[in-house]
DNA sequence: AGCCTTCTGTTGAACTTTCAACTATGTGGG
DNA sequence: CCCACATAGTTGAAAGTTCAACAGAAGGCT
């Protein structure tokens, strides 16, 4: 067993400044859209895919994997959105074992008003709180990571 | 009901990597630590606060503070991590009321086990990945989040 | 065709987190 | 001292997530 390579002070500084801030800023987005408007984090990604979708609609499979998310835990999302007229599932004509996920007009809706205060939050506590160049930076870095992780 | 002042084309394209690099990142570390340690990350965290302060004890209060947890989730938590035998409570003589978390010595053995996976797995897809001065911005800009939040 | 393997999505059980009480102790004012 | 009120921590149930197993459909191979 080698000795491994231990982060010197000034990353250790950084790394768990991200993890605590980082920690921090999600539960806050998440308490925020649950309290003003009954939707999860996790749900309003959810929804923010569908709606950037073509015709608002995407199968299980490709919505999972743009929200990070495993098919169990999205099925029982998509189980809870539907039964609040948020979504709903349809069959897919070419793979009948698909299902295409489908944004309601009430779900739309429903993003547009979370969306409005959701982003107003975002400028409050993280936009508008750090520098324009150290917001470029964090693209860029959380991008190479997205990459490394493709990279398996 | 003003517009509200949406993200500008490259604002969202970075906040959107933070996002979901961020998410992925998490994902990836939590399912590293399980899988090799039986931890899961928000356990990891408690552990590492605890081996941090002093005596190797925290007042629970203090402890869900510092991992950012609340109560209630720190008290299930903890109930975990004492019958891994990696915790024990005990009593605080001053205030009555108080309990006291232990890092056993046991606890402290599987945390350095621990850490020596995690921190390599950290380098492997965070810190080596991206340039020194990316996480520089990274560390200013969660410290100045973690301000405004401790603000309200 | 028939068979075997892979892929899609769902399900239910186990586990974790959240939420709303609740107990017990401390604190400050009359 | 006594009371009201605040604080520390725990608890159990509800809500959400993970995990392993499953059914049905697609694809490929002979």
């Amino acid at each position: 067993m080698t000795e491994p390579r231990w982060l010197d002070a000034t990353q250790q500084l950084h790394w768990r400044a991200f993890v605590d801030g980082n920690i921090r800023l999600t539960e806050l987005l998440d308490r925020d859209l649950k309290s003003k408007h009954g939707l999860s984090l996790p749900e309003y990604e959810i929804l923010v895919r569908l709606s950037e979708a073509p015709e608002r609609r995407l199968r299980m499979a490709e919505l999972a994997a743009n929200a990070s998310q495993s098919r169990s835990r999205l099925s029982h999302t998509c189980s809870r959105l539907e039964s609040k007229g948020l979504v709903f599932r349809g069959g897919c004509p070419s793979d009948k074992r698909g299902v295409y996920a489908h944004l309601t007009e009430e779900g739309f809706a429903a993003l547009d008003r979370a969306a409005r205060d959701h982003v107003e939050t975002v400028r409050e506590y993280f936009i508008d709180v750090i520098d324009p160049g150290d917001l470029e930076a964090i693209g860029r870095a959380f991008t190479a990571v997205i990459n490394r992780l493709n990279a398996d």
